[in-house]
DNA sequence: CTAGGTGCAAATAGTTTGCAACTAC
DNA sequence: GTAGTTGCAAACTATTTGCACCTAG
């Protein structure tokens, strides 16, 4: 475990959610220098070990996270964009449905559902 | 509704899931010389006009489908990569949940769920 | 010396934009 | 002729790859 490595997995947990853009940021703020290749190669490996994951959240803008941070189902509002989380228990129901019905294993953490929140009842949305 | 218009439509239509360059191939293949440009441009449109719509499975590449097409919940496999589309009453119960208990509304026909299917327990998986 | 890790530049994929040509009223 | 539509090329963003360099054992 190297110095940038080390430094992108403390991003990762720092940030919570982030982009690989976002986690190049934080981690320039500390090491300036570090590539952002070097961070896309860096989450690569980081998700093989099993240390963060990543979800997608509305467009093609992959969020990764670290994987013992706590799970959470993230719902995602086409209305104002923001984004909510919410406890994984939620899901159980439904995945213990799947489970049985179609021998599929959700992976809980990595869900995300899109949708209206209270605030942006209708009208436009840009994702 | 000019023709590349409809050609788009049609190939949505017909192809069920497509991603904007699955669609400019069908296209491509029935009106020779559209371009991808005006697929994403007539993707917009259809989506705008409430004709079809949009998800994201697995990485960046979404995928359009007709409105007017059955909805349906995703479940995406990362062992195997294969897509199976579920009937959307699975999600009711999740989605009344979530409608009472943080007034959002779930946009069913969105959805994806990762995980393993029944024949990929275990393994690699790349997305 | 040897391997792995890194930075840099270039390549690639997906998507968007500017602009001129074309078509239908 | 005016507006809306299209094709083409170029721009852009996000991501990946090739390669030389550098450092630790």
């Amino acid at each position: 475990m190297t110095a940038p490595r080390q430094l992108v997995l403390d991003a990762v947990r720092a940030l919570g959610h982030a982009t690989p853009e976002q986690v190049h940021v934080a981690v320039g703020r500390i090491a300036p220098g570090v590539n952002i290749t070097t961070v896309y190669r860096t989450l690569e490996l980081l998700e093989e070990l099993g240390l963060v994951t990543h979800t997608h959240l509305s467009h093609g803008a992959p969020t990764y996270h670290a994987a013992d941070d706590d799970q959470h189902v993230h719902l995602v509002c086409r209305g104002c964009g923001g984004i909510q989380e919410l406890p994984p228990e939620l899901l159980q129901p439904l995945a213990s449905a799947l489970r049985r019905q179609h021998g599929f294993l959700v992976d809980i953490g990595h869900v995300a559902l899109f949708g209206r929140c209270g605030g942006c009842g209708s009208g436009e949305g840009d994702e």
